[in-house]
DNA sequence: AATCGGTTTAACTAAATGGTTAACCCGAAC
DNA sequence: GTTCGGGTTAACCATTTAGTTAAACCGATT
């Protein structure tokens, strides 16, 4: 029934989510996403009428991968170095997923950072409360560094960083070793939340 | 006397340099850097024969910005806090002058690695010298974290990723106040070296 | 004054771009 | 079996793209 139908119309969605992601949008042409997809290229504005509102309508999932739910995990009643650990530990692994969106995202935003309003309330995101959040779970144990802002922005600094300058570190650290970066990159799910960890305690 | 060619001819690429930043390599056109630079797109061909010539030029000097001489800091006889203290207010003032370089360098080389190993060579960079310094002057001090690769790509991190993910932060945490997200990159500058001296001292 | 070299331009080309149009295909409803 | 409607295509359009060519400009040398 509708079978082919949905398979052909999200199709189109997951091909040109890699292309995308891939090439940027500037870097992307229907053309090359008619062609990934093994369609043609009006058939690509029969379904989404634009490059424009279908970039559109990938960009806003994909930024939902990037920006976390920090809120959900900082509300939680665990201590706050169970709460590092289980956010790093997480947001580290939806980026072995994903590893080109990091780059991709920022990259984009950097270029329309006017539709960051939107996106954020699309996604359901809301600032005040996750920095809220993290600000009481310092405060709560008492930790070194008070300022949700910084550390907010340290720790996923840290996990984001291997995978939006990959290309760089794998090859001047890593020799370009692919399985070696992989390692290392998994590696970090223990390694950032003990480096957080040592650094915001009271010595 | 050559005094107009040499303006012509260096104004295209600080012209350029600027174009390109702002926009990357697809989404810039000759058209636009000739237009920015109020001269006629033929001539553009004519002093730089090709877009990717004129770019090649631009991004290696603009790589070599990005990536840090670490060893020069690293190898100098400062103790380890002063050498994390050096590094991080100078790499972090770079990017206060130069606060698109980031995203600018990791966009293009997550799409070209390939040229990567020349960008290193011309940049004059030997990483295993950089990696050989660091591990020594951890180890020389005792300090907690051992592993030099974890250590470099937390220090970039730290002060990299908050340029790179700029309009995001700044929106999210700061309501997109521009001055604010200054001074809150200014404090970085003591934050950063407080933070990683903290994570990796034996308590 | 003629000319020579580097500089700058207008006019052009071929290919690729995003997007439109009109036709066609084909299974389901009548 | 005809028609109806969504799915699909080929052919096309205007614009923009990187790049070329040939001519013009202009200050210095002769």
């Amino acid at each position: 029934m509708t079978d082919k139908k949905i398979s052909t119309e999200e199709n189109i969605l997951e091909i040109a989510r890699e292309v995308f992601i891939q090439n940027g949008y500037d870097g992307t042409s229907m053309q090359m996403i008619a062609d990934a997809a093994g369609i043609n290229k009006s058939l690509l504005h029969y379904y989404y009428r634009s490059k424009e509102k279908l970039f559109g309508r990938i960009f806003s999932k994909v930024f939902g991968q990037f920006v976390p739910q920090l809120g959900v995990v900082f509300m939680s009643d665990m201590s706050i170095e169970e709460k590092i650990y289980a956010f790093t530990e997480q947001y580290i692994d939806v980026f072995i997923e994903n590893p080109l969106v990091p780059i991709f995202v920022m990259q984009e935003l950097s270029k329309n950072p006017q539709h960051l309003v939107g996106l954020i309330r699309e996604a359901g995101i809301n600032p005040e409360i996750m920095i809220e959040s993290i600000s009481k779970a310092l405060e709560k144990e008492d930790m070194q560094l008070k300022d949700p802002r910084h550390f907010l922005v340290n720790m996923i600094g840290l996990c984001v960083f291997p995978f939006a300058a990959r290309p760089l570190t794998q090859r001047m650290i890593f020799n370009n070793d692919e399985d070696a970066y992989h390692n290392f990159l998994l590696e970090r799910k223990k390694e950032v939340p003990e480096f957080i960890i040592n650094a915001i305690k009271k010595g």
